[in-house]
DNA sequence: GCACTATACATGCATGCGCATACAATGCCA
DNA sequence: TGGCATTGTATGCGCATGCATGTATAGTGC
């Protein structure tokens, strides 16, 4: 009696169930098996997708759907544990690129098996 | 070419874009026009849809997507503000209903037209 | 070259969250 | 009835987040 199906509100719902449901799994399992977080995985896959020069941060700020601090800190504890390398660009130097390394490289790898074992579980 | 579309991958994509794009959308308006966070909104709404004798926190939990501790604090913010009363319940003196008030009714009659005018402008 | 504005990233601060735990009330079984 | 696990809620704590702001660099008009 909770999803009335047709309308906005019963979709806004839905879709909040459907993404709570998922993203608990995820945050669970990888931070159980891999010590990452949701959007520590994402960020990296964004990363490891990108072209070897990396990314700037400016960009992933449009693709992992968080603000420009979080990030920013974000890219901080994966450079910490040195999954990320920050390398300043030299064109424009207020620009940072993050670009993943070996080690993120591996750990992408290593979680993306209990990423998408998450997704084909609970995603439908 | 960041969304796969028929994979599992790119559906998870949509749905975290689609759910990140109405939910800051919703946050942004909720909280400047009516001073509510959209799990405020969400709780006072699933309080005004329960009988009148309120909810047991414990059932709030499920329909809420929030840790126990966390709807324990919402309704406390909520309370302070005079949106909601904890009531203790006579038989198990364990539980707590909370009830909405009539100045919860009010909050949330003003606030629901701005969240139906969000979602109609982003949830497609 | 000099002021002024805009952009890219970092950081102080307040806040909400989840986890673990504490506490109170209940149920159960000997 | 007494002990013990269980359930419902509150809270201490650490952490990630967003907002506002700071700092450095770039661009632009004069």
């Amino acid at each position: 009696m909770s999803t009335t199906g047709s309308s906005l509100m019963g979709e806004w719902r839905q879709l909040l169930a459907r993404h709570a449901r998922v993203s608990e799994a995820l945050e669970r399992e990888l931070e159980r098996h891999h010590r990452l977080s949701v959007t520590e995985f994402e960020a990296l896959r964004h990363l490891a997708e990108s072209d070897d020069n990396g990314c700037r941060l400016q960009q992933l700020v449009d693709d992992v759907h968080m603000s420009q601090s979080a990030l920013s800190r974000l890219i901080g504890r994966l450079a910490d544990e040195g999954l990320v390398e920050r390398r300043s660009c030299a064109e424009d130097r207020r620009g940072i690129f993050a670009v993943i390394t070996d080690e993120g490289r591996r750990r992408l790898a290593e979680a993306t098996p209990t990423h998408e074992a998450v997704l084909e579980r609970t995603l439908r």
